[in-house]
Parts: C-alpha cells; structure tokens; sequence
DNA sequence: ATGAAAGCGCTAACAA
DNA sequence: TTGTTAGCGCTTTCAT
C-alpha cells in the first residue's frame, strides 16, 4: 500500500496477443475495424490482464482529459453542493469529472486556482467568484478552455454565462418588504465585488427608488458570507440610531446569522425584525421562524453550466458566447 | 474559445534562453544547481513567455497527479461538504486537488468510479461508501494506491479508516431517550448496508438491550437517506399498530424529512413524537424544534482523511494502517 | 555546471 | 486488415 504496483500496459497486452499496439487501442476504442478473430483474441488477454488504459497517457495524447473544474467561494454554503450536483447530473454520463475548488471568495486564490487548472489541462471551467471575473479566468480563455462564469449578468468578451436575475429578485423582495409598511429596510451584503451580491443591492436600491424613497447608504453594510458575518451585519444595523425594521440578506446563511443575532438581543422575528434571505437553500425553510427568501434555482443553474460547457465541448465550439438565465422567485415565509 | 490553443513548451523556453531542456527543467524544479547567470536568463525567458509546466506530462513522468478523489454518495447532503472541506484544509497546502465523486450510495457506481479514478491515477481515495468497502476498493490497493475508508470501525487488510463512534453515538442517544421514558422508539435507518448506518442500528439495540428490553425488528425501518425517505420511514412507523413515540433517525437529513411528516399528520414534537437525527449539519439547529441529535465532527474526519493519505503519500508509505476515531456526542435540543 | 537521450503509455498518421 | 513510426511535454539517468 501506498507502493505504486506497475500497471498492465498496452504493450504487454499486445505482446501478449500477438498483435500491435495499434491494434489493441483500436480494439478498445472501436476507431477502426479489426477483425473479429484478432478482436476475439485481443478481448481476451485484456480480460485476462485486467487491462484498462492509463488515462493520464491518453490524455497526453488526445489533448483532452475529460476533467472540468468547478470553482467557488465555499463548498460548505449549501448553494454550492447544489450547483455542483446539477453539474454533474450533465456532466457524468458524459465521461467527465469535476475537480472541485474553494477559494473562500480570495482573489489571490482565485487567480491561482484558474492557473492550475489550466495547466492541469482541464477541458472546461466553472466559475463562481465576485471580483474581477473577466480577468480572473484571462488564463483560461488564452488557452482556449472554455469557462462559464457564475452570476455574470451577461455573456461577454467570448465568455458562456449562467445567472438568475438577481436584480429582478431583489427589487421584488424589496417591494414586498415595502408593501408590508416597512419604512427603513436595511441590507446586509458581502465584500466589495461585481458580482450577484452588488446586483442585490442594485435590485434592492432600484425598488426602493421606483417607490419613491431614496436608498440611504448607512443601511447598506458589508460582512462576510458566513452565518457569523450575517450576525455582525445585523448587529451593525442594530446600532444605528435608526435600526432598520426589516432587513434583507445577500445569502441564506447571511440571513441565518442574521436571526441569530437579532434572537440574541431579544427581538422577535418578524414582529420587531423582519429578515429576507436569498438562494432558498434547504435550511431557509427548516429555519425558525422559516425564513422569507428569494429562491435561486442552484441545481439548474449547475445543469446549464454543464450544458454550455458540453456544448462548447462537442458541437459548435465557435459559436457567440450564450448566456442563461433564471428567474428568481420569492418564497414568502414566516420570517417576513 | 473552446478551440486549444498551443501551449508554450519547456523546448521554446530553453531555445530561447540557449540552454537545454534539462536546464529549464532544473532551475524550476531547483532539484540540481545551476549557474546563477543561467538561472537568471531561464527565468526570464520564462516570464517573459509565461511559461508553466504541463502537469500531464509531468505527471506522465513522476507518476504522480497530485490528485486525490472524494467518493460520496451525495455532495448535497450537508454532511459530505463538511468531509471535502476538511480534507482540502490539509490537502491544498500541499499541493493537493480533489476530484469529487457522488454516487448516490450505488454500488455499481462506487465500483466504477474507483476504477475511474485508479486509470487517472489519482493519488489517493477517501472513500464513504455503505456496501462491501474493501471490494469496492480492492482495485485502488491493488494499484498501490492509499485508500481511507469513512466510517470503517476499524482499519484492516491494509486500508486506513476514519471513523467516528457511531455505535456509542447511537447508544447514548438510545439511553438518553430511555431515560427520558420513552418505552417504544423506532429508528429509520437506510438502506442495508455495512457502513456507520448499521452501527448505528446496532448501538442503538445494544442500549435497548442494556435496559432490558428486547428490540422489536418492526421499529426499524428503511428508508433512503433523503428528506423524502425520512418522510416516508416516518410514514411507515407512524402506520404500526403500536407507533413508537420516540424516533431515532440514521442522519439529520432523515429526521428532517421524519419531523416533515410528523407535522403533516398533525403531531406535536416532541410532544407527540420524539424526534433525534445524526450528524449535526447546520441545519439541525435551525431547524423547527430545533432537533435533537448525536453531533459527528465532519470536518474533522475530512482532516484526519487528508492527514492520513498525506502520511501514506510522503512518510512513511509502508507503515501498518491506522484508524483515527472521533467522539460522537449527544446534543440536546427541543426536539426530544 | 550542463546536455543528450531515453522513456512515461498511449494514439494517430502513414505505410503496407 | 494490420503494423511502423512519431510524437504528446516533461523528468531523469548517464555522460561530459
């Protein structure tokens, strides 16, 4: 164990068959027509061998390694397991693996994630990050692997995209929110970025407009996209001297934290707080109070991005870069 | 886009640098010495044409991919993102990446997806699986390729294992709910298998045992392990003649979807049944009672899985297997 | 201090 | 219908 044993090769199984390589890759990949006798026999010794061919060598030589890489901020936000799976319900009966990356939303890591999958050679790259994305996956595109990026509003400068309208979202939240009397409605967001999150706030700052109010900024606070960072967001809006009455969440697990907190101070949810997540992750309605969000179709989003990757794969590699996009719905629940 | 473009080859760089390939190689490698004016020159030329090394062909050579492969059932139950995370704590920082795998807990599927993953060569193979585990991985060993089974309860025929103490766990979750006075408690285990699901039907007979009673076989029942088998465990129980009033469910995903139907029918919890689940996911606490159950320290496990293979891939590869086991531990809350 | 050459295991022209 | 010959791009003896 631990030891690495010497594996079947191609050779000794032709060797052992009386024939060539050549023929035995062929009798494998069925790429050309070898007689059924010589099939017979080859078929055998690689039964008998237990032979099946090093991928890493035919890798090597087909340029292609049937790897795809699924790059995030976190693994453990339910919102990305989802995508994942969706991921892989389109990608597996396709031949093709997913290497998973976390980059804990660090820009740094980001960039050096894109550059070892590109020289790792993986065929396709899903990308879900908040800054700089274009030139965060520059590396790939020059190396014409293809990429479709998370949360980008469009698809551009030759890049597939995948995203929910989180604006649209949003702005419907906030609206519902305003509709329900809420006067002052804070928002808890992440780091500074361009990517859903600021379409969040822009959704929720266009609903508040078109209602007549104008946004203020002190409302707007930034945390980290964590269940702790929702609780300080929501402290820090607490500490206002004009706390807001209603408070809409980038994330699910922001807005979990964010009931944490309030809980903590004694507030009750929703008649002293009203909180509003986003995504509609399995724990938003296993939450108590259950929690309002607007739901974000993860595992759809994943099947799309594994459907533009595959196209890019197999049909029409040069067609104009396609974005997809779903409509985001509010679930109105108990904690709003 | 979608279109491979050519790669810069360590052959361009020393050509350009007037020097040969063996040279480049060294100076990135830093595994001989080497002029430094030379050195100087290579590193330029290899700025200057941003060049990386293919990690195919370095793989093809070193035999090593520096992959390790994460074979799950289900990367969406919250448990497993727990486990990935964990093993990348320790993998990343040396270099590591990690292919994740699910496989719906399908025998068939855990079969092919080893072999899938010992023809790419990956270094290394947490593997969580409810069936057969050693011939699941047979092929893995045979290619001398370290495997760590999840949930093992201990390591043998040369196969390292992290586990937690399932039996235990269920024990005193069994004890605690006895002590409680609950005289009939059922349980909505998985599927048959031979993994921590079973040991967790045995610890909790064991603790019936220990009390005097006799387990009724007809309080256990199987059910797959999603929200929608727990619903339906929970259905079958609730359908017995003499329904338990207590349930003890294999994971919380489970007792989440026990809980769900529990309340469609209109009963009270923990009033009218008891409800405690396994693992402690996120969601647990959130949940609505917040549910009772035996905390597993995923993360943790993923550490120690990570920890393992590196020690197998870089120390001392031939030492006998280890077993490193976790505490299980009771945690009350209001849902029994 | 550096280079030449072999080869990791496979596929794919090109021949026959 | 099958085989021979080149590599894919790198690391690593073995020489010098």
């Amino acid at each position: 164990m631990g030891l690495r044993r010497k594996h079947v090769t191609i050779a000794e199984v032709a060797a052992r068959a009386g024939v060539s390589p050549t023929t035995v890759s062929h009798v494998l990949s069925g790429r050309r027509h070898v007689a059924e006798a010589t099939r017979a026999q080859v078929l055998a010794v690689v039964e008998e061998l237990q032979y099946r061919p090093n991928e890493l060598a035919r890798s090597m030589v087909t340029q292609r390694t049937s790897t795809i890489a699924l790059i995030i901020p976190d693994i453990t936000n339910p919102f990305y397991p989802a995508v994942a799976r969706g991921l892989q319900d389109v990608l597996t009966p396709a031949g093709y693996y997913g290497i998973v990356c976390n980059t804990d939303g660090d820009p740094a890591i980001e960039r050096r994630t894109v550059e070892q999958m590109v020289h790792r050679r993986v065929d396709g790259i899903g990308f879900a990050g908040y800054y700089q994305h274009q030139s965060t996956v520059a590396p790939a595109l020059a190396a014409g692997i293809p990429v479709v990026l998370f949360g980008s509003r469009d698809a551009r400068r030759g890049i597939d995209a995948v995203t929910a309208n989180d604006l649209g979202g949003a702005e419907s939240a906030t609206r519902y929110l305003l509709d329900r009397g809420y006067e002052r409605i804070g928002f808890v967001t992440g780091p500074a970025g361009d990517g859903p999150p600021a379409l969040r706030v822009t959704g929720y700052r266009r609903a508040l407009r078109a209602a007549g109010r104008r946004p203020d900024p002190k409302l707007v606070v930034r945390a980290p996209f964590s269940r702790d960072g929702g609780a300080a967001g929501m402290a820090e809006l607490l500490a206002l001297p004009r706390p807001p009455r209603a408070v809409l969440c980038t994330n699910d697990v922001v807005a979990i934290g964010a009931m944490d907190e309030a809980r903590r101070r004694g507030l009750r949810i929703p008649e002293d707080v009203a909180v509003v997540g986003f995504d509609d992750i399995d724990a938003a309605s296993l939450a108590y109070p259950a929690l309002s969000t607007v739901a974000v179709p993860a595992r759809e989003e994943g099947r799309a991005c594994g459907r533009l990757l595959l196209h890019r794969l197999t049909d029409e590699p040069q067609q104009p870069p396609q974005a997809v996009s779903f409509d985001c719905t509010l679930v109105p629940r108990d904690s709003a």
